[in-house]
DNA sequence: CGAATCCATAAGCACGTACTTATGTGATGT
DNA sequence: ACATCACATAAGTACGTGCTTATGGATTCG
């Protein structure tokens, strides 16, 4: 499965997307998490895990905490393959992914 | 349901993903893209349907024939929703983000 | 007109998967 | 030591959905 086909896949659920997001409020655990979202405990680190495969989150054990962390550059396949459908846009747009060509030098 | 929500769902599929990707070769029938897939004519009604419905295609009827064009600028909320996460990237890529705020002025 | 083509919709089925409860494994606290 | 806590995994279930075949509506052709 290509990298993106992952990413989709992973991210189309709302419930782990939206694990996804709550982590933008930076690293938490597996209790901390629960709080605030209407499912089991066990959904949630089924979602982690999910996550942690396709490479959007990090894990470290500290005793028995498992702390979880946004790994954004996990998002880079699928900006990857949307930006592959900026060059259909509107000329002013599709400049961008030139200029991100350049800057990556 | 959210923009973002709907084009995940619909992008997941990796059949309606590829018939997306198909429809970057140019406008096309549906008979046009059944050929080169492995599934029947409803099945790509059915994939169009749900592209079309999520903002992704557009149709255009033509006696007995629908052709169908793709739509990127569909993909924009998506965009928004990746580009959300470029804030945590490298500063480098980040920077990309006031890069395009700049240009859309 | 009748047959053939293009496409959409209906109905039914098969399968994936997101959830639940139950249980296991370490780590922490008393 | 035992109980409790944090988390993961197992097993089973319910539901969504992507596929199929069957059919219908509209258009074109002979």
């Amino acid at each position: 499965m290509t990298a993106e086909a992952e990413l989709f896949r992973t991210l189309a659920d709302p419930t782990r997307r939206a694990v996804f997001e709550r982590l933008g409020e930076g690293e938490m655990t597996v209790s901390d998490l629960r709080s605030g979202f209407s499912v089991s405990q066990p959904a949630i680190s089924q979602h982690l895990a999910a996550l942690k495969a396709a490479g959007l989150v990090s894990e470290r054990r500290a005793g028995r905490n498992a702390y979880y962390r946004l790994r954004p550059e996990g998002l880079t396949p699928l900006a990857g393959w949307v930006d592959r459908y900026r060059t259909f846009w509107p000329e002013r747009i599709g400049k961008l992914k030139e200029l991100l060509k350049d800057m990556d030098q």
